[in-house]
DNA sequence: CCTTGACCTTCCAGTAACTGGAATGCTTAT
DNA sequence: ATAAGCATTCCAGTTACTGGAAGGTCAAGG
């Protein structure tokens, strides 16, 4: 397969795929005489894997403790769990913090007429000297 | 007062203050014959405001739109409205996408034994080939 | 007068995780 | 022979700054 092939289907762009290869994230692929990089089922599955752990919000340096782990026959679930739980805290501090910023800007947009009046409770809380 | 001052009372620190001058998001300061940033207290005001404008969530390039409605007398408050809108419905898919997140990996997570075995729901569900 | 320390200056690099695009090469079909 | 549709590498750009290096400025103290 070349690497068009596995970008269609693991839903990874080619070019992701290269950086990921470039980051060492995943192996070097072989390459044909002529270059072409050349990957088989199993850069498919490791490539799909690292898709849905991205798409689980994991950073790259995550994605990557979590494929050693998926190698790795002797670990403990309990690491997997961990690194789970970190990452589900993180998400949650970003919640936190998105919805605090969304509930003052609906606050303020409520008081806030929005015709063509200049008064805007939204600019003066932002602008206030307090 | 010189930019350490500046930095002090509003919160931005003296690179931020640099950064924003360097993008045009503010004037560039007064010098002193010795090439220091030289501000005011009007100065102050404005890095308050686009501080809290900052810690709204809102991107540089929308701070800059808030900047020029603010000083616009004759802006219109739909306009500002129109603007933080579109800002909460940014932060709203962001939530969205984060709570998609979370409730997966708390589900994996309570099927997840979290122990010295190797089993692990979580990895089972980011390696499957479905 | 000189030094020390706390300021300030500019400029370059790095962050995260890629994407876009240029210049170029390979493969296959017409 | 050439054109289409792949592939390759490399450089730049994205966001909003922060860190650090190398070096000027200013006031106070010895």
């Amino acid at each position: 397969m070349q690497i068009g092939t596995v970008a269609d289907k693991t839903g990874v762009s080619a070019k992701a795929i290269r950086y990921y290869e470039s980051i060492g994230l995943i192996a070097a692929a072989h390459r044909t005489h002529s270059g072409y990089r050349v990957y088989g089922d199993h850069d498919v599955q490791t490539l799909r894997f690292i898709q849905r752990a991205r798409g689980l919000g994991f950073s790259v340096g995550e994605v990557s403790d979590l494929l050693a782990l998926w190698r790795d026959s002797e670990r403990q679930s309990a690491q997997v769990k961990a690194l789970a739980a970190n990452h589900v805290a993180e998400i949650d501090r970003k919640i936190v913090g998105l919805r605090g910023m969304r509930d003052t800007l609906t606050y303020l947009m409520e008081r806030c007429h929005g015709d063509d009046r200049p008064e805007c409770p939204i600019l003066d809380a932002l602008g206030t000297d307090a």
